[in-house]
DNA sequence: TAAAAATTTGATAATAATTATTATTTAATA
DNA sequence: TATTAAATAATAATTATTATCAAATTTTTA
């Protein structure tokens, strides 16, 4: 659970970056940011907009697509797609790894420090430039076993 | 590059397996199977149902769908979801990790001992039973660079 | 080997997720 | 507040994938 004051922070942060960017901070903009960066589990599309229609009724399900594939181009969120079906959003942008859950498909944050210090395998003979790593640990979520 | 013998053999296992599970040996899992173990490429569907057509005219974009479903239930092939669109499809079980290009979606096989080592997180607090993990290397393949 | 039973295929329809279109509305700026 | 560029909402279109089902093929049984 981020703490209130840290979450405003981050919308705070959020609205300046937008400005910088030339990118105009309007309500469903705020309102879908403000939803994802409230909450660590890692929603789809359709769980963002159901979470935001409550608060936000004329919200379009298009507009949360064309805002999320926004504040990704932007790096203000990250996306993933495990196994499951639906691409799913995350805010938190610092450095993790994740666990998928292979029954529900839900997916927790994990922090490493250990994995950060792993030698990265060598490409010389492909020639493939690595520039970060994240890794999946795949197994069963506690509500599924 | 798989040498020819090998890939016989792992086409005659597949086929033995097939058996032993109850399922037909057809022509067209033969053809699936045969183009898939023969790449390293990583294909979506749509790429394996064009390099199967040229030799196997009447095959189906549908049975190619089924058919990789139903080696992916009976462990004969693994399937991943990048970021990127499409599924891709992979003969090789072997344990291993991939280098994801953030430009064009490829992937490469890597193999690394080291990784196989590691510690896995603790989940003591979350109660997520870890099964297994993949490593996705992201960067940039020598093609695109 | 021939007939019967079971499975698989191919053609196509249906579905689900996502993206494109466009008239209208809103935000930023002067 | 008026101007202008950008964003939104509604909805159509597209794309990837799955479902349906009669016909064909494969496997089993006699
Ligand atoms: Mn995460
Ligand atoms: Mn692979
Ligand atoms: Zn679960
Ligand atoms: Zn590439």
């Amino acid at each position: 659970m981020e703490s209130q004051t840290h979450l405003n922070q981050k919308v705070q942060r959020f609205s300046e970056e937008c400005r910088q960017k030339g990118l105009s901070v309007t309500h469903q903009r705020l309102a879908v940011y403000k939803k994802l960066a409230a909450t660590k589990s890692h929603p789809t599309v359709e769980e963002l907009y159901d979470l935001i229609v409550p608060d936000f009724p004329m919200m379009s399900l298009a507009t949360v697509y064309k805002t999320l594939e926004t504040f990704e181009k932007h790096g203000f969120v990250s996306k993933t797609r495990p196994t499951g079906e639906k691409a799913r959003f995350d805010a938190n942008l610092n450095p993790h790894h994740h666990l998928v859950c292979k029954v529900c498909g839900c997916i927790e944050d994990v922090y490493d420090e250990a994995l950060s210090r792993i030698n990265l395998p060598d490409t010389k003979t492909s020639n493939f430039r690595i520039e970060d790593f994240r890794v999946d640990f795949r197994g069963v979520c506690s509500e599924c076993q």
